[in-house]
DNA sequence: TAGCTTCCATACGGTTCCGTATGTATAATA
DNA sequence: TATTATACATACGGAACCGTATGGAAGCTA
């Protein structure tokens, strides 16, 4: 529960029901992000999310700026965070990644996507975002264009892959492999 | 429109509505599969529908089942398609994969698994069958247990990353870059 | 303190869907 | 040809939800 705290203290403001509806999205998806339902996981009625917003539609659209937002924002971090030589900031980078579930909200808002083109086009724009870093990163380890183009969408797809797929192993051995796993996709190609 | 041709000439059986249903779940997910929409699209009433199911859940097991059932058996049937160096198996198997689209519906069926424990059990054993899978070619290859563990997840995660992002690059393009990802994925690293 | 604004409650009509009950046409069977 | 089973149509009650209309409390404003 989100905004469910400040029930009796303060009214709610729109970024409440922004954030009380992400957290259903988490949850449940976003054919679970209702009017009715919000309302009573905050303890109002529905008069209140039509006093903030104009209608069903306009949470939707407030929710995925927010994730954009949100995105958009853990890229540039990354990108000022890690120092070092570029194979470390690589390793660096997908420690954080991986480490921090950077990506946990991904599979919510990559299926809200599917059937709505709006959704669609903003995840797109993620996904060029990331991967245009992880790029970066592979450009400056070394590699030609075509190469960190390939290395960077292996190691984009790996990452979409551990936040979509449950079968994990526990966190500390995924940790303690991800090095091996980076060094073998930044490993360069023995030339025969 | 799966079922929708044999309207005048037969009656519907339980597995036509099983497939409709499946194709709802692949364009709309499984919050879209529901009983009167279904039977509109398949040009009858629900009382088709409540004849041959009990309920909606029954329909929900039926779905899942035949998708069990389906990605089981294509494993099964990987493991006998290819032959020739171990290697070489690997890389067909991914172009198999990557090429013919054979985890398209998993997007679908995950997201489905996300609320939904019988599913996920589901899914977790299919992810299960297939990482042995490719544990086994690694195997083959020569890498140790352990290494082929690391290798096959990273294979693994990144073929889900594949088939769950939808920035893509063309099809022609992306078989062309597989064999290299494969090599990349394959190559020992060198020790130190 | 009267009036205005902000924020939410309440009440209502309408839609979509579930599940049940029951009617009906067609085909199989005896 | 009468009977029965099969496969669907039709009609209904009920739930959940959307969006609108309107009422009211609480605070600010003159």
């Amino acid at each position: 529960m989100l905004a469910t705290s400040d029930k009796k203290n303060k009214q709610l403001s729109r970024e409440s029901w922004v954030l009380a509806a992400f957290d259903t999205l988490y949850k449940d998806g976003i054919d679970a992000v209702r009017i009715e339902p919000l309302a009573k996981k905050m303890n109002v009625t529905k008069g209140s999310f039509y006093w903030h917003f104009k209608n069903r539609t306009e949470l939707h659209d407030a929710l995925l700026e927010y994730w954009e937002k949100e995105m958009t924002q853990s890229v540039l971090d990354a990108a000022n965070e890690f120092h070092g030589s570029p194979k470390q900031r690589l390793i660096n980078t997908l420690r954080d990644i991986i480490g921090n579930e950077r990506t946990k909200y991904d599979p919510f808002v990559r299926n809200w996507a599917r059937n709505d083109t709006k959704v669609r086009k903003v995840v797109e724009y993620i996904d060029k975002i990331r991967l245009s870093f992880l790029h970066g990163l592979f450009i400056d380890i070394g590699f030609d264009k075509q190469e960190a183009e390939i290395r960077s969408r292996l190691m984009y797809y790996y990452i979409c892959g551990e936040c979509t797929v449950s079968v994990k192993e526990p966190m500390t051995k995924r940790m303690k492999r991800l090095d091996i796993k980076a060094e073998i996709m930044m490993q360069p190609l023995a030339r025969k």
